[in-house]
DNA sequence: CGCGTTTGACCTGCGC
DNA sequence: GCGCAGGTCAAACGCG
């Protein structure tokens, strides 16, 4: 492992903040880095002016492709606002027509709304419900979950890093795809239930909804799926938090999510658990004296690597 | 063989 | 009290 190369060529910044600016002879640390490149460091004069402007160009194209990806997300979370409002509008219609003789249907419905209105892809009706039905005070935290699936994806497989045992599946009235009934298996006395199905709306969109909360630690972290065919990707609906990169967990899921509805998914998730764990993981491998020596040596390295490069 | 999933039967709560 | 719909159970089944 070169560790040598991390810092110095790996970093990929849009507005290249760390560029030289205009007039100015690019430093020696930002060639270091590139093998063969080194050689044109001892460039006549005149070459340097030509670098420079090549460098300037490329700076302004650069910044110009940071402002048109800018605008382009801005287009796109406009856009999806729009969908999610004439989404709601839609189902608040629907609602108007059918609530009378439909009071179950309240439930499922009062969160749907919840999305278009501004962009949640989670919320807890734990407090709605407290007004609505009183007779559930007693009743275990609910909160609700939408995520995105390919459109070929019919499993009913929502990763959020728990374990979970399919116990039932049933075909509701006001949904055509199959309601799946889940039961967290990792500890066999926590008392969360989870009921994922898809949404009746957006068929790629499926809805978990969760009971109760985890009495034991989260057994792993939300996986991504390799592929789209292999489950369900925690991507938030919200336009808000996009799905990108590798770090999408629900905390990473909740950025988009109001704060009563982050409140609420943190109580039930309790993600403080993976900070003191990764601390006594830290300092575990610090008393570890293998650990020490080869981090030690790395670190060495880097230095002997980082004069030699500004030698050049 | 053990474990997880499927699926039909049964239970429970709610509205009329 | 009855009917309906959602939720749960448990035997059968499949897979590794």
């Amino acid at each position: 492992m070169d560790s040598s190369w991390l810092d110095l060529d790996t970093r990929l910044d849009l507005n290249l903040n760390s560029l030289p600016r205009r007039g100015e002879v690019p430093k020696r640390e930002f060639l270091g880095g590139f093998t063969g490149f080194e050689e044109k460091v001892c460039v006549k004069p005149h070459e340097t002016g030509l670098l420079v402007e090549e460098l300037n160009r490329i700076s302004n194209e650069n910044k110009k492709l940071s402002e048109m990806l800018t605008v382009l997300c801005e287009n796109y979370s406009l856009l999806q606002k729009q969908y999610m409002d004439l989404l709601s509008k839609r189902s608040s219609s629907e609602t108007e027509l059918t609530a009378a003789s439909k009071k179950r249907k309240l439930d499922s419905e009062d969160c749907s709304r919840m999305i278009g209105i501004n962009g949640n892809t989670e919320c807890s009706s734990s407090d709605e419900e407290s007004i609505k039905r009183p007779k559930e005070n007693t009743k275990a935290k609910v909160s609700r979950v939408y995520v995105r699936t390919s459109p070929d994806d019919s499993s009913l497989i929502v990763k959020d890093g728990y374990q979970w045992r399919k116990y039932g599946q049933k075909v509701t009235r006001d949904n055509p795809s199959p309601r799946a009934y889940f039961k967290c298996s990792f500890a066999p006395s926590c008392p969360v239930k989870k009921k994922v199905q898809r949404s009746a709306e957006d068929p790629t969109v499926l809805v978990a909804t969760y009971e109760g909360e985890h009495n034991h630690l989260q057994p792993s972290k939300p996986e991504l799926p390799l592929t789209p065919s292999q489950g369900s990707t925690l991507c938030p609906v919200s336009p808000a938090s996009r799905c990108q990169g590798p770090a999408l967990t629900l905390d990473k899921f909740q950025s988009g999510v109001s704060e009563d509805a982050k409140k609420s998914v943190q109580e039930a998730e309790a993600p403080g658990i993976g900070q003191i764990l990764v601390q006594q993981m830290a300092a575990s491998l610090t008393r570890d004296p293998n650990f020490t020596a080869a981090l030690a040596a790395a670190i060495s390295g880097r230095f002997v690597d980082q004069g030699r490069t500004e030698k050049w």
